[in-house]
DNA sequence: CTGAAAGCGCTTACAG
DNA sequence: CTGAAAGCGCTTACAG
């Protein structure tokens, strides 16, 4: 009657099947060692107890939990990452289907917080780790490698030679779609509302288009670049200085759907219809885009795919990285001009 | 050089420290019996090697992990929930302040996804839960009590007699303060954007606004009321409802952020000024309430306590609820008149 | 105050 | 194809 809480034991399962525990642990680990009729048998009993095997009792012999890491940062006021909560649930998800699950843990933001990693392997709390929300430079991936641990990243470091293996959206691609989607529309003269310089994911994404722009003969020139963080407040100001320009732009590119509500704020006040009068896009796909009014044109993040590629990556060493396509979700904040 | 990856065992440190295992447990688990020069000596060795213990080894002797478990709910598509991320990383923080960790999973809302409770308690996998989203009737507090689990939830399921510890937020007084405040600022009639009726939250937020318009001497006539979805788009069209009616009511109380955003969106397109022509408040004070135009005035879930109590009731069984007061924001969207 | 022993529930070589 | 033995790293009574 001792074992799992009200569960059996692998060795209350061997008794009632009249096998050894062994027995047990291969109809589970190694079947195709077993005498079909033993397996029926035992599996017979596993089903009827309800037998689960003790995850620490497998993991202190195996020396494994089935548990990988992830570092959750939290949000700073007036920044919308809702791309983020939407890529764990996907992550939580894809564990599952592996018999894996998630570990969450916090660290300071800005920190490395290696401290923290370092910590968690120690205690062989978890396996592996996936990292998330890099950063140029982003010490993790080296200090990973160096220790063997197995990772890895959803997004680049954007160093030569990163460690590890990484899956990344495609961003740039995305903004050439976005831009040849506007142009399809007759819009001829493109603004872009961008991040700060220095910035992996805001300098990819600007650099889609630029090369769309220069591809398509649209003009690409300092003026119809405005930079800033990654607020609604930023993208108000930013698309202000784009239509006070002496050559407005027909349509505002924005470099998240954060920035683009910005400019569709912006818009309204000056009462000229987003979508009909000038387009704005977003990127990422918020839930927000969805809901907005007009309903805002983004470029979706196929998270539930990054974050299956992610846990592949965890066992196949072989791999180094990948970059995924996002798709164009068209809305009406970019109609037909 | 076996035990941890590089890391030190117990019997290690034993060695090093010229003492026997069972002395470094203690100095771990029971430092009080310990002489103290051997206590430090032990404790120089711990820290010298980097020592952590196993936490399989650990739980497997002492039948408990360190893992509280919690599940994640996917966000709907068009409905805004940023609320439910902030709780999961304050939990988050707070777990880890008692060194405990959130094992996160995924499972079907209602009674499907009891399964998945209890294969990972036949794992022992958790030895506790934290629920969170509760609903009318939420089946998880009894099904866990009846089996001795310690769990603790973020949330009531509005029965009589709900089953196990809970943590809330009393969303009447969160009410009744922002009906006082714009009574303050000279609004003597007010419009609800609510819910559909049975949801306890929505419920119950409703009844703080009927409570103190009454007691403030304001009409709450069902003409006053307008319920819909959670949802920018509910939010708009109740709040055209509401302006449209014969007597206009001067402020609109949202039951949450979402529908507050439909109300902003429905004064931008007509032209009336938020905040000096019809005040909007909304709840929950999400990072888009701060960063949208003009700030939306909202009312502050307390997530950090929050997470914090829920936490401690795990440990503390004669505690059974207790509801904690949210705080008022004051933004641009409700100034004086 | 400190140590030798038992055992948590599993898996992994190794015999038979 | 199946079983007896060893051991993963820890903690918990129990002696001394």
């Amino acid at each position: 009657m001792s074992g799992n809480r009200d569960g059996a034991t692998l060795e209350q399962v061997a008794a009632r099947a009249g096998v050894s525990r062994q027995t047990v642990s291969n109809a589970l680990n190694a079947p195709q060692r077993l005498h079909p009729d033993t397996l029926d048998r035992v599996r017979a009993v596993i089903e009827e107890l309800g037998y689960r095997p003790n995850r620490n009792a497998r993991g202190l012999r195996t020396r494994s939990t089935g548990m990988i890491g992830y570092r959750m940062t939290p949000r700073d006021r007036g920044v919308l990452t809702p791309l983020m909560d939407d890529f764990l649930h996907a992550l939580c998800a894809a564990a599952e289907a592996r018999d894996r699950h998630i570990l969450l843990f916090t660290a300071p933001l800005g920190e490395p917080g290696l401290a923290v990693y370092d910590d968690l392997l120690a205690q062989r709390a978890v396996d592996a780790f996936v990292l998330a929300e890099t950063v140029v430079d982003d010490p993790r991936p080296g200090w990973l490698a160096k220790r063997g641990v197995p990772f890895a990243a959803f997004g680049r470091t954007w160093s030569p030679g990163q460690a590890g293996p990484w899956v990344d959206v495609d961003g740039a691609h995305g903004m050439r779609e976005v831009v040849r989607h506007l142009h399809s529309l007759g819009h001829r003269r493109i603004g872009f509302l961008g991040w700060r310089q220095g910035d992996g994911v805001g300098d990819d994404r600007l650099r889609g288009w630029t090369e769309e722009c220069t591809r398509l003969g649209m003009s690409t020139e300092d003026g119809l670049v405005v930079r800033g963080a990654n607020t609604i407040e930023a993208g108000r100001r930013g698309a202000a200085v784009l239509l006070d320009a002496e050559e407005q732009p027909t349509a505002l590119v924005a470099v998240s759907d954060a920035v683009a509500l910005g400019a569709l704020a912006l818009l309204a006040e000056r009462g000229v219809p987003a979508g009909s009068g000038v387009a704005v896009t977003g990127f990422d796909d918020s839930p927000l885009a969805a809901a907005t009014l007009p309903g805002l044109t983004s470029v979706r993040q196929p998270v539930e795919r990054i974050a299956d590629q992610v846990l592949s990556l965890l066992d196949n060493t072989s791999e180094t990285g990948s970059l995924l396509r996002p798709e164009l979700v068209v809305r009406a904040s970019s109609e037909r001009r």
